[in-house]
DNA sequence: ATGGTTGCCAAGCAA
């Protein structure tokens, strides 16, 4: 058996149960991890977990925006909280599992979207989100031989060329423009993570995990964006057996315009 | 060039 890890923007956990209920029966991830819950900690639906199979929950969130939650059917030890930018919001949360003879210490991440105007000095919006990810550069991968570490969640950057629809038309948008997309590359090197998606669909493919709401034909127009990654530490990135984007998600009732990214790792 | 949708929670704000 594999280990299985899935990642999912779900756009508030609790209006949308059935459909992590459904994601959680057809997949049966070992681990899921969720962002922008969007949920007290203290309303975390931890049961209907539980009665899925998934009895060790780990949450960070807060009222109305933001939140992250990791959700295991394996023995999870809660690592840390972390908090960015010295502001109090629910963006990150690290836990620590067993698999393989690895402690693999297993980062959720939601990075803030950056609002609207791609200038810092405009948008404190944006300044976050660059500030943000540069204090990221302070995570690393490695740890030794005997661990491993996992980055999952919504980064809010598309970062390569074939990550977004058209990279011509994006370069000034959000998500996509040069000063983010750098900053993401030297964030990631800095830290010494792998892109297990890249690493498995090569790099002239489009590939995306988000779609927005406001396209009159999600399916049709396609102008989808690779917002959601799933990194590794270098000793277990040759471990990885597949990655599963489950663009049929974004097709589901009531969806969220994020879709699940499923990592399979040949590690037990 | 503009506006398009969604969730939270009850008016805008954030995405």
């Amino acid at each position: 058996m594999p280990l299985t890890i899935a990642t999912w923007n779900i756009n508030s956990v609790r209006l949308r149960l059935p459909l992590v209920q459904r994601l959680l029966a057809e997949i049966r991830p070992d681990i899921l991890c969720l962002q922008e819950t969007k949920c007290p900690d203290a309303l975390f639906p931890v049961e209907a977990f539980v009665e899925a199979g998934y009895g060790h929950v780990a949450v960070h969130g807060q009222k109305g925006y933001h939140g992250v939650a990791t959700l295991s059917r394996r023995p999870l030890e809660i690592v840390e909280r972390r908090m960015f930018c010295d502001i109090d919001d629910c963006r990150h949360l690290s836990t620590r599992f067993v698999a393989g003879g690895h402690a693999i210490l297993l980062h959720n991440f939601y990075v803030p979207a950056g609002g609207d105007e791609p200038d810092p000095k405009v948008n404190r919006k944006f300044r976050h989100k660059l500030d943000f990810v540069a204090e990221m550069r302070g995570i690393p991968a490695a740890h030794g031989d005997a661990s491993a570490s996992i980055l999952v969640g919504d980064l809010n950057i598309a970062p390569y060329e074939h990550d977004v629809w058209s990279h011509k038309q994006l370069l000034k948008v959000v998500s996509h423009t040069p000063v983010e997309t750098e900053g993401f590359e030297a964030m990631r090197t800095a830290g010494g993570w792998v892109d297990l998606i890249r690493q498995i669909i090569p790099m002239e493919e489009k590939v995306y995990t988000w779609w927005s709401y406001r396209a009159a034909d999600w399916r049709l127009s396609d102008r989808g964006r690779r917002l959601d990654h799933v990194w590794s530490s270098p000793n277990i990135a040759p471990r990885l057996s597949g990655i599963e984007i489950l663009r049929d998600a974004r097709g589901w009732d009531r969806p969220s315009d994020h879709v699940p990214v499923i990592a399979r790792f040949d590690l037990d």
